[in-house]
DNA sequence: ATGCATGAGAA
DNA sequence: TCTCATGCATA
């Protein structure tokens, strides 16, 4: 039906013995590639072949073990916490399966980039950019130094940083979704004003809280210089891990520098990005060259391809209504033959797409455009690429 | 580069 | 449950 038979569920079983290199071999991007095709190798087989639309039925047994590293410390220090999940969803190598093609060099994009403006009934991350206005609003920095603290954009204004009272909030990893509807920062005051709270120094690249003017810039003189030094998106990703600690994807640093994330996360990846960019250049190689590989057991449903057909009519109800109850969406996903589960996690994603598309106008302030209050235009998104 | 998926945390 | 951060698997 709609799953996509390739290879049916995969199982990750890899033994460790993966990246290492050398230390501070972050010129050699070869090196990182090749830990990638190792594992990779690995933990791509299958076992037996579904070929069903039950639902659940992957990620049946794993080992919950939080091995990784990273995930020793909950909150208290340090914050980025790339994938400590379930116990194993820390897995970096990823990229290309067989084929492909793009390591990514594409050129900077055109200065236009990406307006974003959004002003969602409840302030969500994303709404920096906004088409001109360069407001700067009180901040706070934080005391931690890592800065952490993530600006609510748009609203930001009432809704203020919640460490500002106390010197440091502790909120690390992706606590606080900056969506605690709080009853202050209803619709009133939050005008697409932007974020930004440094005092009017830019430059700083770590440490304070970026603008998001800041984060574009930072973002696509990233992206040139690490396709200056040879690295994919990938490798960063990978280095990040074995220098810091936290792994991420090829994904996650490609919608980085696409500016595809809210400002927050935007804000929290900056730092580190920054510090790769330093090492980087700096050749100098740090000797922290810790692997962790890890990552066993986990299996993962395989990608349901849901076909154009029933795609269209899910945008249709997706126009009509963004956010279905329950049973809508059981009924919905009977009518359409989809698990229900699919249907739901649809329409999550789109939610989260809708989010970061930016919206080309812009903001309108004062709008607040709920769901169903303002028919989402999809079709016009980032011209990235 | 992106579609679908997972999971922690907040409502 | 949804949101949000992330990423495997894919196109």
């Amino acid at each position: 039906m709609a799953t996509t038979a390739s290879n049916h569920y995969n199982i990750l079983t890899s033994s460790a013995s993966i990246v290492h290199s050398e230390p501070g071999s972050m010129q050699q991007a070869a090196a990182y590639r090749d830990a990638q095709t190792l594992l990779q190798n690995d933990y791509s087989l299958q076992s037996n072949s579904h070929p069903l639309s039950h639902a659940h039925q992957w990620i049946t047994a794993l080992s919950h073990g939080e091995g990784a590293p990273w995930s020793s410390s909950p909150l208290g220090d340090q914050d980025i916490k790339p994938s400590v999940q379930g116990g194993a969803r820390d897995d970096m190598h990823n990229s290309s399966n067989n084929n492909l093609q793009q390591q990514q060099q594409h050129q900077p994009r055109p200065p236009h980039l990406v307006h974003q403006s959004h002003g969602n009934s409840h302030h969500d991350a994303r709404a920096w950019r906004t088409t001109a206005a360069t407001a700067h609003i009180p901040s706070m920095a934080t005391s931690n130094g890592q800065s952490l603290i993530y600006a609510q954009p748009g609203f930001g204004v009432n809704g203020l940083i919640p460490g500002s009272g106390q010197g440091m909030h502790h909120h690390s990893l992706r606590d606080s979704h900056e969506d605690h509807h709080s009853p202050h920062l209803s619709d009133h005051g939050h005008a697409p004003s932007q974020h930004q709270q440094q005092g009017g120094h830019h430059d700083h690249s770590d440490e304070d809280t970026p603008t998001s003017d800041d984060l574009e810039q930072f973002a696509k003189q990233f992206k040139q210089r690490r396709i200056k030094l040879g690295f994919t998106q990938a490798d960063v990703g990978l280095a990040l891990g074995t220098l810091y600690g936290n792994v991420f994807s090829q994904t996650t640093i490609c919608r980085f520098e696409a500016l595809q994330l809210s400002f927050k996360n935007m804000c929290k990846l900056k730092p580190l990005l920054n510090k790769w960019l330093e090492e980087a250049d700096s050749t100098s190689g740090s000797p922290t060259s810790l692997d962790k590989i890890a990552a066993q057991g986990r299996k993962r449903k395989k990608r349901t391809s849901i076909e154009v057909s029933v795609k269209g009519a899910l945008e249709s109800h997706f126009l009509k209504c963004p956010k279905p109850a329950a049973s809508e969406i059981t009924s919905l996903a009977d009518s359409l033959q989809l698990e229900k589960e699919v249907v739901r996690v649809w329409f999550c994603n789109r939610r989260q797409k809708e989010k970061r598309m930016t919206p080309p106008g812009g903001a309108l302030p004062g709008t607040e455009d709920v769901y169903g209050d303002t028919p989402p235009h999809h079709g016009v998104q980032t011209p990235v690429q």
